[in-house]
DNA sequence: TATTGTTATACTCTATAACTATA
DNA sequence: TATAGTTATAGAGTATAACAATA
């Protein structure tokens, strides 16, 4: 017998299940929110800025993992759609003070509320008990091979 | 007590640790591969035809989940990259048959073992058993919510 | 000089839609 | 008219690197 079975399959990867899956979540859930008219990579950083209130750029790009620049592009639209607001700040002028807008606010619990929705659209078939397990896996992989910075796409 | 935590954090959906883990193993993935000069979703294209033998490009487009110009971008630049050669059918010549060059059909078995080895380091650590548990959650997941095509970002 | 942020450039991925060639 | 494929256009996502302003 000839050694066989030589090139494995796409589907005989873990890693491409977890992307075929992935894709399709992220997917719906980019539908659901451009009828609300952002991004998901918008969506994670007024996501942030929610959480933080004001925040500079660099802070945002290191808690994200992204460049300066990317952040730059994304914070543009984001002035652009009235979601957040930038001023230079007071004490150091290179620094930017970046908040969200009463509007930007507003729709982020709306945005939760989509992510929520999205979430048990795809994993409410699952058992409580699946769900854990299906997120332990996961973050003991984070865990384990030490994965930082949020992944946008 | 008023309502609270109406805002669920990013980290509180399962996508979130999905799309975490799927994006840093397509990454590191990509990575590998690009040191043999092909991108994600060209690999994708050349494992299909490995199998396939000879196929028409609105084929792979329907087995990939593409549109007819995403594909035929990239079969441009497999044949740039002398992976796939592409000639119009005689039978009908509207279609075009593709196939695997020599050198393409010797560097998929090289990015299968690469594909190998990016699984192995990501999900080394987990027990068979577990891993069987994880795969079967996404499968079931799949077939579940009826989703189709292949993910190629 | 070091740091913050912007801008220019570039590339991948992908879609839509207009177009060409063929049937 | 219907189908296969190409091409033009566009936009998101991201990176690198040169640059301006500030410290």
């Amino acid at each position: 017998m000839a050694a066989r079975v030589q090139v494995s399959a796409l589907d005989a990867h873990l890693g491409y299940w977890l992307r075929y899956v992935s894709n399709h979540v992220s997917h719906s859930f980019k539908l659901k929110i451009e009828t609300r008219g952002v991004t998901v990579a918008e969506w994670v950083v007024i996501r942030a800025l929610y959480d933080v209130k004001v925040g500079a750029a660099h802070l945002l790009a290191d808690e994200l993992g992204l460049t300066r620049g990317a952040i730059s592009k994304l914070v543009d639209r984001l002035v652009t759609k009235s979601l957040v607001a930038r001023r230079s700040s007071k004490s150091d002028r290179r620094y930017q003070e970046l908040a969200l807008t009463p509007s930007g606010r507003d729709l982020v619990p709306q945005l939760a509320a989509l992510a929520d929705g999205n979430d048990e659209e795809f994993f409410g078939d699952l058992k409580r008990q699946e769900r854990e397990l299906l997120t332990d896996l996961l973050k003991r992989i984070v865990r384990a091979r030490g994965l930082k910075t949020v992944p946008v796409d």
